[in-house]
DNA sequence: TTTCAAAAGTGTATCATTTACACTTATTTT
DNA sequence: AAAATAAGTGTAAATGATACACTTTTGAAA
């Protein structure tokens, strides 16, 4: 391929970011994780968190990467969003950015390195200004989510491994926006047996406790149909 | 930003390809342009038509240049897919690649531009084996295009303005790749006042004749509820 | 110890949507 | 005149989605 050289070089070369929609839930609230940066460039500026693509790294490997410097997590549920490449989206240099949806359980994450990255969770309802087009990789790692969450068992990337009802419904009801009927919601959870009710009953959201359930993953790839 | 370069720079810099999965419609059959390279690196491999990003481009003016460059069409649909980066998926250079998915109507490509780039159309049931990764874009492409076709009208884009429903109708079974019953289908086709009847008949298929339809695009952003 | 507050849990009837299904019509070719 | 070919048309049954309100359980407060 030496010979072949000139073909490439030829052409320009960018830098290639990865930019994380950090998605996380608490107190029924759908959250993200956002930054202010506390360094150049761009100091104060609210942004996603990310980083860029080595040489030695497929892209899916630098978003793993730079998701567990920022979370410390490893293992994580992420998918790729889009990719951003206007010609001035970073004025300092040109940078093409890929966006990864990315879900955590909110309780897994260390809230010491919020400090460490002058990090925040912050509703999604309640963005500030972001960097350039960081809300539109926001937005569209929403729709992303919004799509998948009542056909795909991703919700539960999002919720401790034992889970009430209620915290699954509040949890749907803040992805989609819109409230969502109690009965009908059992109903439906009723029909799919990877949602196995545990005999714990969690009785810190209200006196009379409620069922802890729980996501069988090997259950659902035997026959994976899902709807909610 | 001037002091701020050195941020940048000590960070790898990577070529960005566009790479074009365009669709087409003929004889009842999907298709896609493929090309068999006859030039080097990679002579004589099958791949998607494709080309690099300009530095003074955005992404999707670079798709759109490609496109063009590719199909002699400007203003044609298209939509980016995801992104490829796999360290060594192109042996000669380290180089990221953006998949569009592409619609035309095929009666508009000059098939002299087949000629000259060493392009086809192929039927994408009989691919044949495809430079690196550019099955899975083809793949991802296609099942983009089967989400968005009975909820979004993108399949006119694959057709010619004037068609009659029986070609839409077996346009989308080639697009989802299982047959519809014909009484529904034109149920639904009914229930959307944008698809137009003309009185125009085409005679080319049929002794009896089919009435011509057309997709009125301003009437569908009135009320924009599709559903076939 | 009784009362109150707060969330958990439970079923049915109606409505809307989707599916299954087969013959007639119009026209050209033989 | 008959045959061949694709276009065009409606209804009934089944399935899925939606609307809806009260009882239970328990801890805290009176």
């Amino acid at each position: 391929m030496e010979k072949f050289r000139s073909f490439y070089e030829s052409h320009p070369r960018f830098h290639v970011a990865i930019d994380c929609v950090v998605f996380g839930f608490k107190d029924r609230e759908l959250k993200i994780l956002i930054q202010q940066r506390n360094f150049e460039p761009f100091q104060g500026v609210w942004s996603l968190m990310g980083g860029f693509v080595r040489e030695d790294e497929d892209i899916d490997e630098a978003a793993r990467r730079v998701c567990n410097e920022l979370t410390g997590l490893k293992d994580v549920y992420m998918r790729q969003v889009g990719t951003y490449g206007k010609v001035d989206r970073d004025p300092g240099a040109r940078v093409v950015s890929i966006a990864y949806c990315v879900l955590i359980d909110i309780d897994r994450y260390n809230a010491q390195l919020n400090m460490m990255n002058n990090s925040y969770w912050e509703n999604i309802t309640t963005l500030p200004d972001m960097f350039f087009d960081h809300k539109d990789m926001i937005r569209d790692a929403l729709k992303l989510l919004q799509r998948k969450v009542s056909r795909e068992p991703v919700g539960f990337n999002l919720l401790p491994s034992l889970f009430t009802l209620t915290q699954l419904q509040t949890l749907h009801e803040a992805i989609l926006g819109e409230s969502i009927d109690k009965r009908n919601f059992r109903k439906r959870v009723g029909e799919m047996n990877f949602i196995e009710k545990t005999d714990l009953v969690d009785k810190t959201s209200s006196r009379r406790g409620a069922y802890l359930y729980r996501f069988n993953n090997s259950e659902y790839q035997r026959n994976p149909e899902f709807k909610l």
